[in-house]
DNA sequence: TTGTAAGCGTTATCAT
DNA sequence: ATGATAACGCTTACAA
């Protein structure tokens, strides 16, 4: 247990070169099948553990991916970085995983920190902030980035967005509650002024400019205790609404615990939609319909984006939208 | 963009010697303040970036930790794993971190994986499984170890174990619920035969016993879904039981939503405390009382016990318990 | 098919 | 207070 058993020390174990070593370690067709045995056969004897620092610093490429989110806390979020792992690791790529809570400086100082560290690229969900161009230390770095879920470099030239399809996903739940004849229909939840308020909202604005009625928007945080709020907002200022859509789920499973609450029958007199579809959806009571973002395939689109990058030098385009589908339940 | 410059570069382009450089960025105080000031303006000018991985090379401890999580899904683990990156990072580390999902043999990939990125380090919450000794490829490789949450190696020397003193929260949630008048109190959640189960079933267990009552034990999977079943497994079987201690949060969030359902008045007919004290706590209707086990703090002992570890050579002591309080909320 | 030797970007040990 | 030079563990031409 002195110190980590080095090529050098297989080579001599096996009685071969350590360049030999290396191109076994590397599947190398070139090396004879019986000194590939013994050099295998050497390694487990003393226990080698291959050293990808050492390595990288002659290849210049870790397997190491910089993966940066916003909030961990939130399972949209969770889910979907543990999903990225997966597919990551499936390719042999290791993630580096920060969460920055939110808070554009400490975004810096992890951007930094993965740089030193030598990431090979980054995937971000980024923090909103005053930073006009939040991602520029990688850009310095000259490293691939792509930006997820959230726009806040416009550069999506230099750092390619993906997300789902919100728009299409406010659409279909638009359709759908006019179809369970909701006449009177409220848009619940998210940050005023943020681009992705306002995809989740687009397909709410559209009809109501189709219908031409006056829209009824209950914008706010994107928490569960806003949509209880937004419950007693509705009963005591908008009786009459019997729809609604919500930004995300967290909103909308308040909206629907409170109005429960409130003696509303969800489901029948208020019809509520969520966005996300998380794993809650399922349990809450009733059960909450919502827009699913499809966040398993969503990761493994973003991994192969990347991967194709890292890889073969294929830049993704500048904006991708994955799709999303209606997933109906007892909420309406 | 052609390449990252280098200390080399540097050198050239502020007129000194590599080894100035170096023990410029080694913050040493040999340099001479000028000479100093004349790297760091050359350094920003070209854009350097330090290259962690070239530096480990040398000094072999790569400031990277790996933390490897049974269930990132799970918002205990989630809020663990958040702030431990937060502690860590603050002294200067990197996590790397990994979700196996309960999968032993993810286990033991992603730990070969992360000792080949050379972490210094590992913080493992592990999955149960059939291996007797499912961390000896850390030992191998002759790594610090620590085990939280979860002792599933039984070389506490080798591994030594933190976690919440769970015994001490159970018996303090059967006070409360004893003094707020529960005669008939059951037992619900957990998988069966695991230690965490015994040891968040200990305080409730001790009283039955010195009742000299039959303890309700309805074990089972630590979901919400169960938490569901058993309220109507209780108002079916044991209509009697006035007051429940559940295994976790999510089961007891469940409990509550389910006897709810089937109209029991939770909090008063029925009073329900659960354990870890996550955010949806507050949330429900009524709000869930709750064993919190101080998570923000425990991350903070657990990261300070590595590090004293990995830089003092301070070996923790094999086992440490943390203290966990009651959180006295409407459900009880 | 295997070996030799040069280099990757840093740190550490000497000198100066 | 600063500079030369040899490691660190690996990859990669190139030579054999």
């Amino acid at each position: 247990m002195d110190r980590r058993p080095t090529i050098k020390d297989v080579a001599k174990e096996a009685g071969v070169s350590k360049s030999t070593v290396s191109l076994v370690l590397q599947r190398s067709a070139l090396v004879k099948d019986s000194t590939r045995q013994q050099v295998q056969d050497a390694m487990t004897r003393i226990g080698y553990v291959y050293n990808r620092s050492a390595a990288n610093l002659r290849s210049t490429s870790t397997g190491l991916i910089g993966l940066i989110i916003n909030d961990l806390r939130n399972p949209f979020f969770t889910e979907f970085a543990a999903r990225l792992q997966m597919a990551l690791a499936d390719q042999g790529y290791a993630v580096v995983l920060a969460n920055i809570n939110e808070d554009p400086a400490l975004q810096s100082n992890m951007i930094n920190a993965l740089i030193e560290h030598g990431v090979s690229g980054f995937i971000v969900s980024p923090a909103y902030g005053p930073d006009e161009a939040p991602l520029q230390l990688i850009a310095n770095a000259g490293l691939p980035a792509l930006q997820v879920f959230r726009k806040v470099d416009p550069r999506s030239d230099l750092f390619p967005f993906l997300a789902p399809d919100y728009l299409a996903g406010s659409c279909l739940a638009m359709e759908h509650l006019r179809g369970r004849g909701c006449k009177k229909i409220a848009f619940v939840g998210g940050l005023d002024g943020r681009a992705v308020t306002r995809e989740r909202m687009s397909g709410y604005l559209e009809m109501t400019d189709r219908a031409a009625q006056d829209p009824i928007l209950l914008t706010g945080e994107a928490s569960h205790r806003f949509g209880v709020e937004a419950a007693e907002t509705l009963v005591l200022h908008h009786p009459d609404v019997d729809g609604v859509l919500c930004f995300n789920d967290l909103v909308a499973l308040g909206l629907v615990a409170g109005s429960t609450a409130r003696g509303r029958q969800v489901g029948s007199g208020l019809r509520v939609v969520g966005f996300d579809d998380i794993e809650g959806c399922q349990q809450s009571f009733p059960s909450l319909s919502s827009i699913s973002c499809a966040i398993p395939d969503f990761a493994q689109t973003v991994s192969q984006n990347m991967l194709h990058w890292l890889q073969d030098g294929i830049v993704p385009p500048p904006e991708r939208r994955t799709p999303v589908s209606l997933v109906k339940r007892d909420s309406s």
